[in-house]
RNA sequence: GCCCAUGUAGCUCAGUCGGUAGAGCGCUUCCUUGGUAAGGAAGAGGUUCACCAGUUCGAUUCUGGUCAUGGGCUCCA
C-alpha cells in the first residue's frame, strides 16, 4: 500500500507500487498526455518510475520551465543517437542543455553545416518512433564494459563517486545518463539543428578537438517557429549591421576592437551622455576626469600589476614603465587623496566617464560588445560604513531611473564573498549586510549568487531585458575594501580620528560602447526623437528650392534640432521612403507653398502629414518631446 | 590565445576548373521639376580581388604564413 499526496493535499491510495504515469492517468489520460516528469519529495524523476513508498507528488508538464530543459536534454539524446547512426565511428561524450537548447560535443571528423539537414532527417526519424526513454541501473563494472570503446564516457564513469550507474535507452541506443527524460520521443514536436562549433574534451586546450552541435527544441512547433523568428529579428538588429547603414560607427583593421564612431554616431553618444550627466547631477554627483596613462607603481600599489597585468597595454617612457588604465578606480584612489576630507564631506561620489583599455583575446572581440576600447560610466562613492545602505539604495534608484528611460527592464544579482578575497569576516559581513539591506529597501526581488563576488568586496549586478528578450548585464555596484586600504584613504570623524571610508565602484551604462550597440539592437535602429542621430530631415520638393531649405536648416540648427537636408536629385517620394525606412522622426518637405507662406509641411513616422505648420509652432513641440526624452514617437 | 569559416568597388554580393574582374544599391553628370514609401539615361570608382611569400610562362583563383571579421571555446563590462 502506497500513499500518494498531492499538492493540494489530496490523498490517493494504490494497493500495488504505482508509476507516475499510474499516477497522471488516475487524473486524466489529457493530464498524463502532458506530463513530462515528476517531483516525488522533491527529487525530480522520471515517469515510469514505480513510487514503492508514501510520498509527495509534484507533475512536471509541458508548460513549467523545467520540462523544457528536460525535453532538451532528451533531443540532446535523440541527436546524438542520429549521430550514431549516420556516423558509427563518433563518440559521444557530454550533451548538455543550455539557455537557448542543448549541445552535444562529439568526437568525429569535422561536419558542415550542410550535413545538419542529414542529421535532422534522421532525428525525424526517431521522433516518429515515440521510442520511449527507459532507464537502467548498473553497476560500475557493467557500465565500463558498456562503453569500452568510448574513452570520453569511461573518463566520466571513473568520476562518478556512486556504484550504481544509471543509463538511459531509446530504440537501440544507449546513453550514460543521470536523467530525468521524457516518456518518448514523439513529444519533441519542434527541433532544429542551429549551428556547429569546436570545443575541447573538458574545454582544455590540451585535450582533444570535438565536435559542438547545437541544437533546439520545444514541445511545440509553433513556439520553435517563434524562436527562430526571434533569432531572424536578432539578426536584422544586429547592431554591426546597423551601425554601417546608419552611418553611426565603424571598425577598421588598423584598430581592432575599438570602435570609429561617426558623426551621427557621435550625436547619439553625445545625447546618451547629456542624459548622463543631468541624471547624475540630479543624483548629487560631481564629475572628474583622470589620465588614461599612469605608471607602473601606481598599478602595483593597486594590485593591477599583480592580477591584471595580462590585460594591460604597457609602454616604456623616459625608461619609466607605463600602463594604460583598465579600470579607472586608481586614478580615483590619487584624486581622493589631493585633499583631506571630513566626515561632513562625505558621502563623496565622483563620476568618471573613463576611456579604458584592455587587451581582450582577439578571438573575444564582437562588435560594440566586445571591444578593447571603451568609456566605463563610472563613479567611486566614498563613505562612512553607516552611509553603506543609503548609498547603495541610491546607486539602485539612479539606475532604475536611467535604465527606464531607454523603456529597458532589468533584475538585479547580488555576489557574496568568494573564497579567495581579501578582508576579515567583520569587514565582510558589514558589506554583504549593507547591500542586503539595501536591496531589502529597495524592494524588488533579487538572486543571490554565492562566492561570486570580487576578491575585495560584494557586489550587485544589473542585468538589463532589451525588447527582444534578451538579457545583458549592464550597471553594477561594488563594495571595495581593498583600495581604501592599499591607498590609505582617510577621513577625519567626529571623535577628531583618522577613519578608513568605505568606497563603492559603481556603473550604470556599464560600457558606454556596449550599451550604445544595446540600445541599437534595442530600438532595432528606431530611436526615440532625443536619442536620434538624425532628428528631422528636410526634402526640397524641387531642386530650385534647395536654397530655402537651407535656410530653414539654418533655424532648426540654431534651435538645437538635428537635421539634414537631402538635396540629391531624387523624387520626392523616393527621399520619403528612405528616410522613413531610416525612421528619421520628422520629415519636413519644402514646396512653393511652404516657401511663400514660411511654414513647413511635417511627416511623421506614423505617415501623417500636417501642412502649414510655422517654423515656431514646429520647433516649440520638438523641443518640449527632445527635452522630456520621451519614447513614444512625436506626433504634431 | 585556440578551432572552424570568411575576406572581391563606399555597402550587399556574384565570378574566374590559373590567362590581370562583374551586378544591384550608393556616388557624379544629364534628362526629368516631380506634393508624401524606389522616374529615366550615361559615367566614374577596384594602387587588380586583405597582406606577405611560394609553386607556375602567368596567381585574385593553388600552397604556406600574417592580419582582420564572423561563429564557438575561454574570459569578462
Amino acid at each position: 500500500m502506497v500513499t500518494i499526496t498531492f499538492p493540494d493535499n489530496s490523498i490517493k491510495q494504490f494497493e500495488q507500487f504505482p508509476t507516475g504515469m499510474d499516477v497522471a492517468v488516475g487524473i486524466s489520460e489529457g493530464f498524463a498526455r502532458n506530463c513530462v516528469a515528476m517531483k516525488i519529495d522533491d527529487r525530480l524523476l522520471d515517469l515510469h518510475r514505480p513510487i514503492k513508498n508514501d510520498a509527495h507528488i509534484n507533475f512536471i508538464t509541458v508548460n513549467d520551465d523545467q520540462a523544457l530543459d528536460i525535453l532538451r536534454h532528451s533531443a540532446a539524446h535523440v541527436m546524438a543517437e542520429a549521430v550514431l547512426n549516420l556516423y558509427p565511428e563518433a563518440k559521444l561524450t557530454i550533451g548538455p542543455v543550455v539557455e537557448d537548447g542543448f549541445y552535444y560535443d562529439i568526437d568525429m571528423p569535422p561536419v558542415s553545416e550542410d550535413d545538419l539537414g542529414k542529421i535532422e532527417a534522421e532525428i525525424q526519424k526517431i521522433i516518429k518512433a515515440k521510442a520511449t526513454f527507459e532507464r537502467r541501473v548498473v553497476s560500475r563494472q557493467e557500465a565500463l564494459e558498456i562503453f569500452k570503446d568510448n574513452p570520453f564516457k569511461l573518463e566520466l564513469i571513473n568520476e562518478l563517486a556512486d556504484q550504481k550507474i544509471s543509463l538511459y535507452k531509446n530504440g537501440q541506443f544507449i546513453d550514460l545518463c543521470r536523467g530525468p527524460h521524457i516518456p518518448h520521443t514523439g513529444m519533441i514536436k519542434g527541433i532544429k539543428l542551429m549551428k556547429i562549433s569546436g570545443a575541447y574534451w573538458r574545454a582544455d586546450q590540451s585535450r582533444e578537438q570535438l565536435q559542438r552541435l547545437y541544437g533546439t527544441a520545444f514541445f511545440d512547433k509553433k513556439k520553435l517557429n517563434q524562436y527562430l523568428h526571434l533569432i531572424e529579428e536578432a539578426k536584422k538588429r544586429d547592431h554591426r549591421k546597423l551601425g554601417t547603414r546608419l552611418d553611426l560607427f565603424s571598425f577598421h583593421d588598423e584598430a581592432p576592437g575599438m570602435a570609429f564612431f561617426h558623426a551621427r554616431g557621435m550625436d547619439m553618444w553625445n545625447a546618451l551622455l547629456d542624459y548622463w550627466r543631468a541624471a547624475h547631477r540630479a543624483g548629487g554627483y560631481v564629475e572628474t576626469k583622470t589620465p588614461v596613462l599612469l605608471n607602473r607603481k601606481l598599478w602595483e600599489k593597486s594590485g593591477h600589476w599583480e592580477n591584471y597585468r595580462e590585460n594591460m597595454y604597457t609602454s616604456v617612457i623616459d625608461d619609466e614603465e607605463y600602463a594604460i588604465k583598465p579600470m579607472n578606480c586608481p586614478g580615483g584612489m590619487i584624486l581622493f587623496k589631493t585633499r583631506s576630507y571630513s566626515y561632513r564631506d562625505l558621502p563623496l561620489r565622483a563620476g568618471e566617464v573613463g576611456l579604458v583599455h584592455r587587451h581582450e583575446l582577439s578571438g573575444a572581440l564582437s562588435g560594440l560588445f566586445r571591444v578593447r576600447s571603451f568609456h566605463q560610466d563610472d563613479a567611486h562613492i566614498f563613505m562612512t560604513p553607516d552611509q553603506i545602505e543609503t548609498e547603495v539604495l541610491g546607486v539602485l534608484h539612479l539606475s532604475e531611473k536611467i535604465y527606464r528611460q531607454f523603456g529597458l527592464t532589468f533584475h538585479l544579482e547580488l555576489s557574496t564573498r568568494p573564497e579567495k578575497s581579501i578582508g576579515t569576516d567583520v569587514q565582510w559581513e558589514e558589506a554583504t549586510n549593507g547591500l542586503k539591506a539595501a536591496l531589502k529597501q529597495y524592494g524588488k526581488e533579487y538572486i543571490i549568487n554565492e562566492g561570486d563576488g570580487a576578491f575585495y568586496g560584494p557586489k550587485i549586478d544589473i542585468h538589463i531585458k532589451d525588447a527582444l528578450g534578451r538579457t545583458w548585464q549592464c550597471g553594477t555596484v561594488q563594495l571595495d575594501m581593498a583600495l581604501p586600504e592599499r591607498f590609505d584613504l582617510t577621513y577625519k570623524g567626529k571623535d577628531n580620528e583618522k577613519h578608513r571610508p568605505i568606497m563603492i565602484h559603481r556603473v550604470i551604462y556599464g560600457s558606454m560602447e556596449r550599451f550604445f550597440g544595446i540600445l541599437v539592437e534595442h530600438f532595432a535602429g528606431k530611436f526615440p526623437l532625443w536619442l536620434a542621430p538624425v532628428q528631422a530631415v528636410i526634402l526640397p520638393i524641387t531642386q530650385d528650392l534647395t536654397d530655402h531649405a537651407e535656410f530653414v536648416k539654418k533655424d532648426l540648427d540654431a534651435a538645437g534640432i538635428r537635421c539634414e537636408v537631402d538635396h540629391r536629385n531624387e523624387t520626392l517620394k523616393k527621399k520619403i521612403r528612405e528616410a522613413q525606412v531610416n525612421y528619421v522622426p520628422l520629415i519636413i518637405t519644402i514646396g512653393e507653398k511652404e516657401k511663400e507662406s514660411q511654414t513647413l509641411s511635417v511627416r511623421t513616422l506614423d505617415g501623417k502629414v500636417k501642412m502649414g505648420v510655422g517654423v515656431e509652432d514646429f520647433v516649440r513641440p520638438v523641443l518640449g518631446h527632445i527635452k522630456e526624452r520621451t519614447l513614444d514617437d512625436i506626433i504634431l
